[in-house]
DNA sequence: CAAACTTTGGCAATCGCTTGCCAGCATGTT
DNA sequence: AACATGCTGGCAAGCGATTGCCAAAGTTTG
């Protein structure tokens, strides 16, 4: 793998018999330097077949060019949707997009954090596992935008299941549930809890009944067990936490001879890639993942340069609606 | 955002009283120092959270400590799992990884490989859409392991799908079919013209009458127009690209009210998440994806060092099957 | 035509870390 | 006792870009 020195603006500058400030100047800031010289730089540098090192240019600029995203596990697909939103924005702004995966970890997800106060010029924080204490220092030590996960500290993005969650509550109640189980996340989820007490109190003004199991690990091999546990409730109807373990209670209930939606309505949550096609397609509460990613990326530029970007905002939040399919019906005898 | 200076080497050689460069050793090169020296350094260097700059390091090193992970399409499933594979083994191997969406376009991909070749230490190509000149060309510039699309130039990891077609074949022939429809993936894509060739040598090995429709991109989007499409073929079997395609055939085959598997077989590959869970469940290729990816890294980082890596493979290849599940059944009259 | 700007390009310091080379000192070897 | 070795740690030269400052040349202006 004979690759030859690269390239640097010395040897462009040689060529050029200019300095090589020049050349710098030449390609970063054209408008600072005679166009007849820039044209010859421009000129070599293609011919060298220039590419300027990010490292060099980050020791002195201090930045990196790099945008972090951390989420908690790469293989769930509602971040999929995250990241193929903050890919897009990313790109189109000439920032890489470093990915890592904090596998659910609290400590994972600190050392990253720790780690890439040097390597990148901000982080897009996805469902994160931290503290509000933990949040507010990572924020205080660099740019930051979270994803489900609101903090005073750092600009958010928040996906509104909470409202639509409500939306399914009242579905539910117009096809005669009267009795409702929650199908919680993990503890260490912000998001679970949001959802849970929204529900609680609309269940509440409705004069509806419901209960909570879990927590669950957001997989759809947790879906069995939780469709166990759901079915001992008692409830003819249950709200997953996400698409995932909705899915996987769709499966569990299939083997057991429970049918969707004659005997139990199941609700989903996140519309992720699957839910569509699943049997029977899962009724579910719809974001727009991809665009709170995008989203995400446009706050946190805004905070990189200031300047450009207008008034920060500080919050973000993402309509969402109630994707009635074929997972809930009326209530068994009605 | 108060973010205060960072400490540098230089801050902690100051308080410990030595030069930078014992700093610098008593960090990275711990048996080049006195051990009473580097803990004191160590211990100053954990009180101040002190983080070394990858990119001063990497000026000097001239590593970047970083492998950039290029796939045509970060929402494709099947390059989920290549991500969390790739993801799980860098990150053991202490590196950063870089996704990079190329869209399934040729010339994105080339100017990453361009840009990368100064920000990344390595480049794992996952189904390149490179032709064989260009794909030397990179590989003559930087490491380079490919996934998917074989090459004399650099190592690669293969999965051997149309070993797995022919199983395939056979399968449906024994279940009565004599008519097989393939459909085909992106002309660009390597893996299709691989697949199609098996595909027609088995057939004629078989007497089976096989043919090809296509190109369709691999998303369920395409399946519509697939299944339209195959259905005029005549054939009573299909076998889809990937699983993406057939679960959008399934899902067009549904609306039309033909009866998979009754009317038609329909079998995918990958083995994608969902192909178990849609309807009917897909009968498909399993590949170990998520290993491919791991392989991948293993590869490269042997390339990447050649010291501690043994013999660097230049080529593996990933085991698949057959997965049967209900999209497939006898052919209609048998 | 001189003073006052502008434009253009070079010099050199700097960013934070690595590393080759060397010197001082403690040990070990004849 | 003289000399070869081995440990440690410092010096200083990079790595490849950016950028403040300055000077020479060119333009305007009064």
């Amino acid at each position: 793998m004979p690759q030859d020195r690269m390239p640097t603006i010395r040897d462009i500058a040689e060529r050029a018999g200019v300095a090589t400030s020049t050349v710098s100047r030449a390609l970063a800031n054209p408008q600072r330097v005679n166009a007849r010289t820039r044209e010859k730089i421009e000129r070599i540098a293609a011919q060298l077949n220039y590419v300027p090192s990010t490292q060099a240019r980050g020791l002195s600029s201090g930045r990196t060019g790099a945008i972090a995203v951390l989420v908690p596990d790469v293989t769930n697909p509602f971040y999929f949707d995250i990241i193929r939103g903050t890919q897009n924005q990313l790109k189109a702004a000439g920032y890489t997009q470093l990915l890592v995966d904090t596998e659910e970890a609290t400590d994972v997800e600190l050392e990253a954090l720790r780690r890439l106060r040097r390597t990148a010029d901000g982080i897009i924080l996805a469902a994160s596992r931290l503290t509000d204490q933990q949040l507010a220092d990572a924020a205080a030590r660099q740019p930051l935008v979270t994803i489900n996960r609101a903090t005073a500290d750092a600009p958010t993005v928040l996906i509104d299941t909470p409202g639509a969650m409500v939306q399914a509550l009242e579905h539910l109640d117009s096809l005669g549930h009267r009795k409702v189980t929650y199908v919680g996340g993990p503890t260490s989820s912000w998001s679970t809890h949001r959802r849970w007490n929204a529900l609680q109190e609309a269940a509440s003004r409705r004069g509806m009944e419901i209960s909570k199991i879990g927590p669950y690990t957001p997989k759809t091999s947790s879906g069995a067990a939780a469709a166990d546990s759901a079915l001992r409730t008692g409830a003819t109807a249950f709200i997953a936490f996400n698409d995932l373990i909705a899915i996987g209670m769709l499966q569990r209930f299939r083997e057991r001879g429970v049918r969707v939606p004659e005997d139990v309505s199941i609700v989903g949550c996140d519309d992720i890639f699957g839910a569509d096609f699943c049997n029977p397609p899962l009724t579910t509460i719809a974001s727009p993942i991809e665009q709170a990613g995008r989203t995400a990326v446009s706050m946190l530029l805004a905070q990189l340069d200031p300047l450009r970007g207008g008034t920060p905002r500080k919050l973000a939040v993402m309509p969402t609606h109630l994707e009635i399919r074929s997972s809930t019906g009326p209530a068994p005898g009605h």
